[in-house]
DNA sequence: TATTGTTATACTCTATAACTATA
DNA sequence: TATAGTTATAGAGTATAACAATA
């Protein structure tokens, strides 16, 4: 057993699973999902489906392709998901004048009613689940968060 | 329109999914999971057999039971992760003297290599992915991760 | 040729329920 | 009866590849 081997345990003791930001981070977002769960309930919408309503709402006409690229999914993943909300009557496809490939995401009343709703929700949730962080700790870590994303790799 | 639907749009203009804290820790876990998988490579282990291999590790003689409670995940969940592992040689189910319904893990040799190896690996990997965080905002991130997970539900 | 929406398909991760062998 | 490990099965969520219609 030579210094290699003796630094190997050295490390091990020193820096574990709980050290590494990757680690926190995955366990920290399952959490708030469960709670996100909860939250919404049974029928309410999940995570997905509620932030490709949260974009249709906020950029009414977007294009099927144009959303996934958002949402960082594939266009494929996204037809289910849009299929669901246009069965809840959330939003509708409409055809677009000039490029009759495309389909349009136009929100509905009840879709947007739908969002406020399902958001006062989330944030009721979220003031709940962290109750003991302080607005300067959320907006800290907020900022923290968004720098990560930034560096997202492709 | 009312009052109520005034205030509602006065609040989709001024909070939408990029102030919630979730979307961002969800996003943020993507983008990290997506750089760790680059980083073990092809044939690298997925982050939760890291996460087995390295409780076992740390636990020698856990058993199934405890580790998947302490993984948050259910027993059946494990038995595949168990069999990757032990694919791999990098532990072995041993029979513990009293009590023949267990099975203890035990990490092997290799598997304790292969542990300090990647862990390495997965260490270079955030180093680089956090490069423009400070070490002081990078501990003050752990900290806020694991107080949120110590909130976790159930 | 390239793009949009779509289908088919498969893989990962997880959960529930039921089985077996023990205790 | 209760527990440990296991199997079978199903459901999200995602990805790749291919297709038809259209550009």
């Amino acid at each position: 057993m030579g210094k290699r081997a003796l630094d190997d345990d050295f490390d091990l003791e020193v820096s574990d699973l709980e050290d590494l930001i990757g680690y926190n981070l995955k366990r920290a977002s399952i959490a708030v999902q469960k709670h996100f769960r909860l939250a919404v309930g049974q029928d309410g919408l999940s995570a997905r489906v509620l932030t490709a309503l949260a974009l249709t709402v906020k950029f009414p006409n977007i294009t099927q392709s144009e959303l996934a690229r958002m949402l960082g999914i594939e266009r494929s993943g996204l037809v289910a998901v849009v299929d669901e909300l246009e069965a809840r009557a959330y939003l509708r496809r409409a055809p677009v004048p000039g490029d009759r490939r495309v389909q349009a995401l136009i929100p509905t009343e009840a879709g947007r009613a739908a969002y406020c709703a399902t958001l006062r929700l989330v944030r009721a949730h979220e003031a709940e689940l962290f109750q003991d962080l302080s607005p300067d700790e959320r907006r800290l870590l907020l900022g923290l968060l968004k720098r990560i994303r930034a560096a997202e790799p492709k």
